[in-house]
DNA sequence: GCGACAG
DNA sequence: ATCTTGTCGC
């Protein structure tokens, strides 16, 4: 029987999320792994992937895993996957993977099946990487779990060792003139978490990059700043455009579990607001 | 009571 | 994350 909520979770299923996270973070690599991540224009980047899980108005468990991958650097896309499924753990600030993540494993296990060779060169996910209450989010929990090169891209500042929406904040983000300007996120342990990013000229909120895994920060930005047409880099923008426009979990709400055929055409792009 | 709260 | 509504600029 599906719930339209889910339950808020025990104490001991947190602690027991806590040590997950504790042994998978020994494996993430905070530097550049691949050879195109050191080449100025990343020659040798052929695909670069991008995955999201979007939900159902008024219910916590229904939701759209997504993947895409598209081509480098014309960002073209050259696969997408989209799978109707019934989340169980609840949304819990700093426990994003928990609920997330298992879902978008799945995704790239049947891009493998399907079509191993348009397997993504790095990945972006929707969510932070280091800049997290343990310095491990969504996009280090991943990186891990695929061995893909991750990098976290969030839409809103984590507010964590000390980083506030302050008027510090304010400021450096005022300062931020054109797009691929962007400030680092210093904690108040003196690390940098992650940058501020200006991705679209047009845009005043920035996007907030931190490393995932197997890449380096500053890698990390540029590459994310090369995949921006709009504010939101295209991996990431696709996925939500694209679903919102098929109307994907209109039509799949009587069937929760249905299929994951992509459809035929798709619509054309629409420009984000402001 | 108030603010914070990736998605 | 999701929803609405309106407004500006191209």
């Amino acid at each position: 029987m599906a719930c339209s909520e889910t339950e808020p979770p025990e104490q001991e299923t947190l602690r027991r999320w806590e040590r997950e996270q504790a042994q998978l973070k020994a494996n993430v690599i905070e530097e550049d792994t691949e050879e195109w991540q050191k080449d100025s224009t990343f020659a040798g980047l052929e695909r670069v992937g991008g995955v999201d899980l979007s939900y159902v108005k008024g219910n916590d468990t229904v939701a759209c895993a997504s993947l895409v991958v598209l081509s480098y650097p014309d960002l073209e896309v050259l696969y997408e996957d989209c799978q109707m499924v019934t989340v169980s753990a609840p949304y819990v600030a700093g426990y994003l993977a928990f609920r997330e993540a298992p879902f978008l494993v799945e995704a790239a296990q049947r891009l493998q099946e399907r079509e191993p060779g348009l397997r993504p060169q790095v990945l972006l996910v929707d969510g932070n990487g280091v800049l997290h209450h343990r310095g491990f989010g969504v996009a280090c929990h991943l990186g891990v779990l695929t061995g893909l090169p991750c990098i976290g891209v969030a839409k809103n500042l984590l507010q964590v060792d000390g980083l506030a929406k302050d008027e510090q904040h304010k400021g450096q983000i005022r300062d931020l003139q054109m797009g691929g300007d962007v400030f680092p996120l210093r904690g108040t342990s003196g690390r940098v978490l992650g940058m501020a990013l200006r991705s679209y000229k047009k845009s005043t909120k920035p996007i907030y990059v931190s490393v995932g895994h197997r890449t380096c920060l500053e890698s990390a930005v540029r590459l994310v700043q090369s995949c921006c047409r709009y504010r939101i880099p295209e991996p990431i923008r696709q996925l939500q455009a694209d679903i919102r426009s098929r109307e994907y979990i209109r039509k799949h709400l009587s069937s929760p579990l249905g299929g994951t055929s992509p459809g035929p055409g798709r619509k054309e792009e629409a420009e984000p607001k402001h």
